[in-house]
DNA sequence: CGGACCGTTGAATGGTTTCAAAGGTCGTGG
DNA sequence: CCACGACCTTTGAAACCATTCAACGGTCCG
C-alpha cells in the first residue's frame, strides 16, 4: 500500500488560497467570490505514474488542472506509432469545454494530482464569469504557440537538435520554478523516460539514447545516472538546439 | 497593372451582411449592434500571391481575418530551414490580442483579402463583448486540435502518408465548401506549390514531387496538369494517409 | 531569345530506424 | 539472501527512407 502524500491526506480540505497553481491556472484571474463558487464544485483526483487519466474517445465529464506532477497528451495510430502532442505541467488545463469525449490519451508520467470540475457546471460558470474564459483563452493561445514551436522541431530539426531542444525546454522551466541564482549552470532531472522523450520528439528510443550519449560525450551536458542533467553552458545548449540564441528575449 | 478584382473595387463599401465568412469568423456570434460597432472600425487589405503580410518580429498594430484566399504561417531557422506552422483559410484569424509583435511570418499563398481591425480598439471590444472572446476561444481550440493532428503527421508519418494526408485535408475542406453531391469522387486544385507543400509537411520539394508521382502511379489520385487532382476513392486515400478510416465521424 | 519559376527524375549519400544483444536497477518471492 | 523478472537504458550492425546534388522539361513573360 503506497504511503499517502500530504496532498492525498488533505484532498477534501485543500484550500485554494494555498494552492501552488493559484496564480497560473484557469482560475488565476478569479476574485474571491468567484473562487468561492469554484471551490464548492472542485474535487481532487490523484494518479500514479504510468496510470492513464483518460483514453481518447472516452466520455469525459470533467475538466481540470494539473496541480502537481506531469502528464502527457498522446495520439496513437492504428499500427501503434505514437506521438506526444502535449506535455501537461502544473497549472496546465485538461479538457475542452463543450466537448464530451476526450480527443487524446492522457497519461500520468509522474504521480499527478489534478484539480477537477464537473464539466457542465464549469461550462455554465464560464459563460457567467468572463475572467475564467479570458484566462482560458490566454492559456490556449500559449499552448498554440508552444505547439507551433514543437512543429518546427518535429518537421525540421535533426535528432541531435531535438534532444538539445528538449533539454533546454525542461531546463528553462525548471530554472523558472527554482528562481535560480545568477550562476550559469543548471542542474535538474529529466522527468521523462527515453521512450517518452522519443514520443515527444518523433524519434525512436534508441536514437534518443544515442544522441544523449553524444551530447554527453561532447560536453554539452553532464550526466549523473540516467536522469540527472547538468548544463555547464546554456548558450551552447541553445546553439545545439538550433534556436536563435536571443529567441528567449522575444518570447 | 493588375486588374482590380470585384472585392478590391468595393473595399470600402463591403457590407458585413454579405460577407462570405460572416458565420464562421471571429464575429460569427455577434448580434446586430455589435456588428455595427465592428463594421465601423474594420478595413480591408489585399495581398497578391507571394506577398508577405507581416514578418516575424515586426510590430503588429492590427488583427484580422482571411476573407478570401490562402495564407501561411511559417517559422524559419537561422540557416534557412523553414516549417509552415499554420495554414490560414477563409475565416481564420491572424494576430494575437495582447501581443504587439508578430510571432511568425505570414505570407499570402494565393491572392488574399483580409478584414482587419486596429488592435487596440479590438482588444477593448473583446473585453466588453464576450461573444467575440467566446468565438475566438472556440477558434483557438480548433486550431490547437489541428496543430496536434499536424504534430502526429510531422513526427510519425512517412512521406507518402504525409502527402496523402495533405491531399485528404484539402479535398475534405473543398468538399465542405462545395456542399458536394453524393458522388464519391472528388476533384479540386492544390492551392500550394510543391515547395509550400514541403514546408507544410516537413519534407523537401523533391520528395513531395516523387510521392505525388507515386500516388498517381498507384492510382490513388489522378492528376491533370500539376495542380488539379481527382480522388477516385476517398477511403483509399485515407488508408494511405494512415488515418483511422472512421476518424472523420468523431471530429 | 533568355531568364525566372515550377516541377520531375536519377544517383549517391547519409541520418535515422530496425533488429539484436546485453548491462543496470529495483522489487518480489522462493 | 539471492534469484528472477520487469523495466529502463545503452550500444552495435545492417537496412532503409528521405535528402542532397544534379540535370532537365515546361510555361510564362519581358
Amino acid at each position: 500500500m503506497p504511503k499517502p502524500s500530504i496532498i492525498e491526506d488533505n484532498l477534501s480540505s485543500q484550500d485554494c488560497a494555498d494552492c501552488p497553481i493559484r496564480h497560473r491556472a484557469v482560475c488565476a484571474r478569479c476574485e474571491s467570490e468567484e473562487m468561492a463558487l469554484l471551490e464548492e464544485v472542485k474535487y481532487y483526483r490523484t494518479f500514479q505514474a504510468g496510470q492513464t487519466v483518460i483514453w481518447s474517445g472516452d466520455r469525459m465529464d470533467f475538466v481540470g488542472s494539473v496541480v502537481t506532477g506531469i502528464a502527457s497528451l498522446t495520439q496513437t495510430m492504428e499500427d501503434g506509432r505514437r506521438q506526444m502532442v502535449g506535455l501537461l505541467l502544473p497549472s496546465d488545463f485538461i479538457g475542452r469545454p463543450g466537448r464530451q469525449t476526450a480527443a487524446y490519451d492522457v497519461t500520468a508520467i509522474s504521480d499527478v494530482v489534478m484539480c477537477c470540475f464537473r464539466r457542465k457546471p464549469f461550462e455554465e460558470m464560464m459563460v457567467r464569469t468572463p475572467r475564467i474564459a479570458q484566462r482560458l483563452l490566454e492559456m490556449t493561445l500559449d499552448e498554440l504557440d508552444a505547439a507551433r514551436e514543437w512543429m518546427l522541431l518535429l518537421g525540421r530539426k535533426t535528432a541531435r537538435e531535438k534532444i538539445a531542444s528538449l533539454i533546454a525546454i525542461i531546463g528553462r522551466r525548471d530554472a523558472e520554478l527554482k528562481l535560480r541564482s545568477a550562476g550559469n549552470d543548471l542542474t535538474f532531472d529529466l522527468p521523462l523516460t527515453r521512450e517518452a522523450m522519443a514520443d515527444y520528439l518523433g524519434l525512436t528510443l534508441e536514437t534518443v539514447s544515442r544522441q544523449i550519449s553524444a551530447l554527453k560525450r561532447d560536453g554539452v551536458i553532464l550526466l549523473e545516472g540516467k536522469r540527472h542533467v547538468t548544463v555547464p553552458d546554456f548558450d551552447r545548449l541553445l546553439e545545439e538546439a538550433g534556436d536563435d540564441t536571443d529567441g528567449g528575449l522575444l518570447v
